[in-house]
DNA sequence: CTGAAAGCGCTAACAT
DNA sequence: ATGTTAGCGCTTTCAG
């Protein structure tokens, strides 16, 4: 391997002129700066990032949030308009106060976790914003060599990792309430996990099983039967989720509504209702949840939970720097990002 | 962040005995060992993993990379199906090659631009995926310390970067050549840049320019009259999109049909109409560019040039892992992408 | 059995 | 304008 004192030697001058010339610092002679790139070159000199992420260990702990701080995001997809939405935003938010965000996707893939984790806290970030996994709170403590880190919308009730929560069970039974309170009754849930019980459906750790759960409590309080045959399956992205339409085609038909359980899945539900004839306000009622842009400009609109996406960046973006700037021994808090139903065309 | 030197303070050893207890050697006194494990138990050691591979120069000089690869991609928005659909594809393809993708989002803004490509190409990553912007190809390779990097959809002619292309002009040609295949002779064109004259609307360096070139040289080629009052400005996102529709309402009333140069423009297009009381396509056709997956469930499902984004992701992922491998004084590479007009419901 | 020293490639801070 | 020093966390070597 060849290293900045090879190239040196060659050029005549040290390693650190070397490095001057090459990282472009603007203190080195011309003449000097071009013999070195000509040694550079000559020798194919590659700059070796190991040992400036080592490097970087020295200069991470001295600096202390001072100039520039990095923040890892780990999401499970980069390609649905909510995970995309979120990183954005987290972006955005980092950069005010200072830091840049790298975002890595996870697929839901425990390996891919792991290692995403892994590299993110111990060589690149200051901090991680890592998004519902079936990871364990130690495992990831483990991994993360017990770096700052906060969890998304992850609600294993465990106290002892920082945690900004979607309002999965208050936004479900709002919706729930909205559509009743527009004269539905016949009310269809879609977007649930394939079942082999009632327990599994409702399993309150895990996003979906939140949001199951909001909608039984609202049922209950509205005095509706629940009928878990209006309960449906499917992934949530809007190729599958068209498709449950046709397969659950008689299901769907004795709906007045359908509570979406994302915005992507109300979208190719739309889609869906569409192909089957069937015209939605007038003969189903649409709401999703999420509140994705785009909501706002599909055919019809959508009416959603719109959860403040910007206030989950935000409240996720400070508590990290919190943990990462100040003392480590903070309390662990557990916040719940706020929501609002967005009418529109759809409900 | 806690070190062999720190668990050793705390057990009353030296860093090094706790090595040998952590690596399992068994020249340690079990009592000794003891002692230190319960040590990093409670300061929650962690074994640091980039200090290891710095390490690793010194055992065996033949590492490259293999192990732990890492490529960076910064792209210009995250929020948007298109960059979001590639960063997935990328993502996935470097995965399949055995190496990690870290997201940045630049937002085109020359400075997130430029100290990403410094923090990332020098910190992180082994290689670089850079989408579209003004830095120029000098300053690009000054701030990545000439570290492998592959330009995305960035055609400033220059030779001495890789560079893959989408297919702007020829996918443009392709989607006027459509429309007046299907009958439509009043074509109007959205997703321009506000132009203060011709040369500004067509600049061939960059993407909005070269797909209104494409569209002049079919206009030519199929004996229209170019008309640049139906090119309608408006930025690439759904809802300036639907704003340009009211704005430009009466031009676009006498057309039959509109190319959208993305398919978000068409998406806040197809709303627009919907909202001024056009049918897409009975009134006027309608065609998008960029082929994201949700053009599909759209209502109508949405006409495009489908440019072959996983080749896109694929190609560069090449490129840039050929470079990073093999040696760096290979003949850089110019490729484009391939495209396929899409038939659906809107055209 | 245990530990001190050296050194991996690089660069911030300081010295010349 | 250029060079010297020190040190990032770890492990190999070798001396106690």
């Amino acid at each position: 391997m060849v290293t900045m004192k090879d190239v040196g030697r060659e050029a005549g001058v040290s390693a650190m002129t070397v490095s001057n010339v090459l990282r472009g610092n603007d203190n080195v002679a011309p003449e000097t700066a071009k013999r070195v790139r000509e040694a550079a070159d000559k020798l194919h000199y590659r700059l070796n990032t190991t040992s400036l992420s080592a490097r970087s260990l020295r200069v991470s702990t001295s600096r202390r949030g001072k100039e520039f701080g990095t923040i890892g995001l780990a999401i499970f997809e980069l390609d649905q308009p909510y995970p995309s939405q979120l990183a954005s935003l987290v972006s955005i938010e980092a950069e005010k106060r200072g830091y840049q965000t790298v975002v890595q996707q996870t697929r839901i893939n425990e390996l891919n976790e792991r290692s995403i984790i892994e590299r993110m806290s111990n060589q690149f970030c200051d901090g991680l914003l890592f998004s519902s996994s079936r990871l364990s709170a130690y495992e990831i403590e483990t991994l993360s060599n017990h770096r700052p880190t906060v969890l998304l919308d992850d609600d294993r009730r465990q106290t002892d990792i920082d945690t900004v929560l979607t309002p999965c069970e208050a936004g479900a039974q709002a919706a729930i309430t909205y559509l009743h309170g527009i004269g539905r009754r016949r009310i269809g849930i879609i977007g649930a996990n394939p079942a082999v019980n009632e327990v599994s459906l409702e399993d309150s750790r895990i996003t979906k099983g939140r949001r199951i759960t909001g909608c039984r409590i609202a049922f209950e309080e509205l005095g509706m039967t629940w009928n878990p045959a209006r309960v449906i399956p499917t992934p949530w992205n809007n190729v599958d989720a068209r498709q449950a339409v046709h397969t659950y085609e008689s299901t769907i038909r004795d709906c007045d509504a359908l509570f979406c359980m994302t915005d992507t899945v109300a979208f190719g539900v739309i889609r869906g209702l569409k192909d089957i004839g069937l015209d939605v306000p007038r003969d189903i009622a649409i709401i999703g949840f999420d509140g994705i842009a785009m909501g706002a400009s599909m055919v019809p609109s959508l009416t959603t939970v719109a959860v403040d996406i910007e206030d989950i960046a935000r409240r996720s973006v400070d508590l990290l720097i919190r943990r990462i700037d100040d003392e480590p021994n903070l309390p662990h808090q557990r916040v719940t990002a706020t929501f609002h139903i967005e009418r529109r065309e759809s409900a």
